[in-house]
RNA sequence: GGCGACAUAGCCAAGUGGUAAGGCACGGCUCUGCAAAAGCUUGAUCCCCAGUUCGAAUCUGGGUGUCGCCUCCA
C-alpha cells in the first residue's frame, strides 16, 4: 500500500507518485490578507501542512518543495486604504503578520516559499504579453482580459459548461468585455490607486494570473500537487488552468487537491458574510492543538460545521491521548525491549488508513485503539515511540511535552480568603489574608485531612461544601489533596 | 435557473458490496468514608421509497433535506 489521493480534475482516488524522482512540488493558494484570517483558512492550511509532513515522512520519504502564495494586493485592500488613508501595504502586512503568528501557534510549518504577488510583477506581465500574442487575451478600456472562448477546455476542472454558465450568470454585463465570463489579467489604475507600469497602462494584476505566474516561475509545469479550498475550484483554479495551459503543453498540475469548507452556524465561514471570529482571537481563546485534532477528526474534503461542543470534545480527546502517552512513557523506563505484534499491527493499520486519501480521522481512530489496548501492549517503549511519531506527523507533538496539570492552581480574591479564614477559626494561619491563597488553602486542606483521619465525616464534608460555595474544587489523589479554583 | 457535494447512535465522525472504527456526552461498574479525579464499560442497521445482488450504509433510479459553486472568498 502506498499513498493515494483524490484528484479533483479526474474525480477519482489514484496512487500518488511524484513526477520527478523523489521530489514533490506543491503549490497551494494562500491568503489574501485584506481582512482578518479565520478558522476556515486555518483548516485548509492545516490540512496541507499535514499532507506536506506525510510526504516527507520516512514512510514516503520524498523531498518536498512547498509554495504557498500571498495575494498582497487586491481590490479589498485598496478600498480599505482609500477609506482609511493607511497605505495598502501596511494593511496587508498587518493582517498577514496576525495570520503568520496564528499559524505558528497552530504549529503549521512555514512553506518553503511564500511569494507575494507584488514581487512577481515582471513575470505576470510577461505571461500577459504571451497570452495577448496568441490572442488568448486582449486589451480593453479598463484592463487586460483573458478570453475564455479562446480556451476550448474552459470549465473542465469545475465541470461547467460555458453556455450554461452564461445563462445563469450573475456577473454584471460589461460592455468592454468580449464575453461576460472573461476575467481581468490586469486592472488599470483609477486616479491615484497603487499601480505598476505596463505596456498597456499602469495598473495591478488580477488575482488569477498571479498564481499562474508564480507557480510557473517557482515550480514550473506540471507541479505534483496544486491545492486550495473547494471554493477556489471555480473560477480561480479554472482560470489558472486556462491561463497556464494556453501557454504550456500538458497540464499545469498533476493532482488537484481541494479542502472542504468550514461552516459556522450552517453557513460557510467567509469574508463576505463576516460570520467569524478573527483567527488570532480564536487561537488565543482555544487550545491550538485541540483545534488541530478537531480538524483531523473530519475528512479533509468534507464540509465541516464548527461548534464549541465539538471543540470541547476535541479538548478531552487530546487530553486522553496525552495521558496515555505518559503512561506508556512511565512504563517504558522499566521494561526490556519486546517484540510486539499487536503494536506492529496497529502501526501498520494507522498508515494504511492514512494512505487512503489522507484519512486522518480513521488513523486517529487507530491511535485510540492503542489507548484502549494499552493493557495488552507489551512494548510500552514502542508504543510511546509510535505516539511520538504520529503526533509529530499530525503536528500535535508538543502536547506530549505538557507536564501533568499543576497540583495546586488558581488565585483567590481577598474576600474569598477572608470567608475561608472565618470558616477555619483557630486553624487559620496567624497572619490571615496576608498569608496568601497557598497558605490558607494548605490550612483548609490540613483541617479537612485531620477530620477525615478522625473519621469526622460531617466536618470533612462541611469544609468541602464551604469550598464549593467559593467555586473551589478538591481532588484527593494518592499524593495528597489538590485544589483548583474558578469555573 | 445550471452544476456539484453531503445526509451514519444525544453531538462529532470513519467506513464505497459480506452482517456498522473511534472521539465526546449520558448511564452502569471499579476505586474511593462520600464526592471529585482516574480506569473499564453498555448504546445505532446507516434520511425516505423502489430496484440490482446470494448479500448494500456502501451500486442504480426517484424523492426529501442541508450546503457549496456559478460574484471577491481557504
Amino acid at each position: 500500500m502506498a499513498l493515494r489521493l483524490f484528484n479533483t480534475r479526474t474525480r477519482t482516488i489514484a496512487p500518488f507518485v511524484p513526477l520527478a524522482d523523489g521530489h514533490v512540488r506543491m503549490y497551494v493558494c494562500g491568503l489574501t490578507p485584506s481582512a482578518q484570517a479565520h478558522l476556515g483558512h486555518a483548516r485548509s492550511f492545516l490540512f496541507f501542512d499535514v499532507l506536506q509532513r506525510y510526504l516527507k515522512h520516512p514512510r514516503n520519504g520524498w523531498r518536498v518543495t512547498y509554495v504557498r502564495n500571498v495575494t498582497d494586493v487586491d481590490d479589498r485592500s485598496i478600498d480599505a486604504s482609500k477609506a482609511t488613508g493607511v497605505p495598502f501595504e501596511q494593511i496587508v502586512q498587518g493582517y498577514f503578520d496576525a495570520f503568520t503568528a496564528a499559524m505558528e501557534t497552530l504549529h503549521v510549518e512555514r512553506p518553503d516559499r511564500e511569494p507575494r504577488a507584488t514581487e512577481f510583477i515582471p513575470e505576470i506581465l510577461e505571461m500577459i504579453a504571451r497570452l495577448i500574442a496568441i490572442d488568448a487575451a486582449y486589451v480593453a478600456a479598463d484592463g487586460v482580459y483573458f478570453a475564455v472562448r479562446s480556451f476550448p477546455r474552459y470549465g473542465e476542472l469545475a465541470r461547467k459548461n460555458l453556455d450554461e454558465l452564461e445563462i445563469g450568470a450573475r456577473i454584471a454585463v460589461d460592455e468592454q468585455k468580449r464575453d461576460p465570463l472573461d476575467f481581468a489579467l490586469w486592472k488599470f489604475a483609477k486616479d491615484d490607486e497603487p499601480s505598476w507600469p505596463s505596456a498597456y497602462g499602469a495598473g495591478r494584476p488580477g488575482w488569477h494570473i498571479e498564481c499562474s505566474a508564480m507557480a510557473h516561475k517557482l515550480l514550473g509545469e506540471p507541479v505534483d500537487i496544486h491545492g486550495g479550498g473547494y471554493d477556489l475550484i471555480f473560477p480561480h483554479h479554472e482560470n489558472e488552468i486556462a491561463q497556464t495551459e494556453s501557454l504550456v503543453a500538458g497540464h499545469m498540475a498533476n493532482v488537484w487537491v481541494h479542502g472542504g469548507l468550514l461552516m459556522f452556524d450552517g453557513k460557510k465561514m467567509s469574508k463576505s458574510l463576516g460570520n467569524f471570529e478573527p483567527l488570532s482571537a480564536v487561537v488565543a481563546r482555544l487550545d491550538p492543538l485541540a483545534i488541530r485534532l478537531l480538524f483531523l477528526q473530519t475528512g479533509y474534503r468534507k464540509p465541516m460545521n464548527f461548534t464549541e461542543d465539538a471543540m470541547h470534545a476535541a479538548n478531552s480527546a487530546l487530553e486522553r491521548l496525552r495521558k496515555s502517552y505518559h503512561a506508556f512513557a512511565r512504563r517504558a523506563g522499566a521494561e526490556t525491549a519486546t517484540d510486539d505484534s499487536i503494536l506492529r499491527g496497529l502501526r501498520e493499520r494507522f498508515f494504511t488508513t492514512l494512505d487512503e486519501d489522507m484519512n486522518t480521522a480513521g488513523a486517529l481512530g487507530v491511535l485510540f485503539d492503542v489507548v484502549a489496548q494499552a493493557g495488552t501492549i507489551a512494548d510500552a517503549r514502542g508504543a510511546a515511540a509510535f505516539f511520538a511519531e504520529t503526533f509529530a506527523l499530525f503536528g500535535i507533538a508538543s502536547v506530549l511535552d505538557r507536564a501533568e496539570p499543576e497540583a495546586a492552581e488558581g488565585t483567590l480574591g481577598a474576600d474569598q480568603l477572608a470567608r475561608l479564614i472565618a470558616a477555619l477559626g483557630d486553624a487559620a494561619p496567624s497572619d490571615g489574608i496576608a498569608a496568601g491563597a497557598e497558605s490558607v488553602m494548605a490550612a483548609v486542606i490540613a483541617a479537612r485531612d485531620a477530620a477525615r483521619k478522625a473519621k469526622d465525616w460531617p466536618t470533612a464534608d462541611r469544609i468541602r461544601d464551604v469550598l464549593a460555595a467559593e467555586k473551589i474544587a478538591l481532588k484527593d489523589t494518592a499524593d495528597g489533596t489538590t485544589w483548583t479554583s474558578g469555573a
